[in-house]
DNA sequence: TGTATTTTTATCGTAAAGGGTAAAATTATT
DNA sequence: AATAATTTTACCCTTTACGATAAAAATACA
């Protein structure tokens, strides 16, 4: 789980900064997302995996994308979906 | 539930659109991930609401950022993290 | 320094995620 | 049409998210 935790504690970073901006405390987020502030806690120091529906509350909450408080990059240019031009090599795995 | 059956849904969608650009099938995705074909059909569907780290996981086999997954909209212009100007007024729930 | 506000930690229940396996249902392929 | 490959469903099981609540710890404020 330790490569997990960089992207939880970097989206848990991202989520209480974001929170800060719109100058509200985990108990108004708890009311505006219906999700607990102890939850909102964990969730903001990485201690929690949180669900996409969950993310998803928080994102809308906090009126951002939910790539806002994902993504480490803020991506200068519209991602083309697939970056995959080539496809993978799977002989090996089957 | 019904609103997050939105995101579920349209999320499950592009992973099946990024899997199927990649040319791999459930069964070698869930090699790469880790995560069982039967959970991926399940997210795939938006039948199953996926925690953060499984959407990393994911994310990072088809080689997209989950932004590629989550957002509506692949984002023209740089996110500016919290784009909100003005703050709540959160006076009518506390 | 004391008091209030905010955040963190802990415990308890419930619901759901996710792995494994196997069977059913779809969808190619020949 | 028959067979093979892929996907979907359905179990069972363990782990964990999440709400509620309360208490502890940390911050802010007077």
């Amino acid at each position: 789980m330790e490569e997990n935790q960089n992207i939880l504690i970097a989206t848990g970073r991202r989520i209480r900064a974001a929170r800060k901006e719109n100058r509200i405390n985990l108990h108004q987020l708890a009311l505006l997302t219906g999700i607990s502030a102890p939850a909102l806690s964990l969730i903001e120091n990485g201690k929690r995996d949180p669900r996409l529906s969950t993310l998803s509350k928080i994102a809308g909450a906090l009126r951002v994308p939910i790539s806002a408080l994902t993504d480490k990059t803020p991506k200068t240019e519209p991602v083309e979906l697939p970056s995959a031009v080539e496809g993978y090599d799977l002989s090996s795995l089957l």
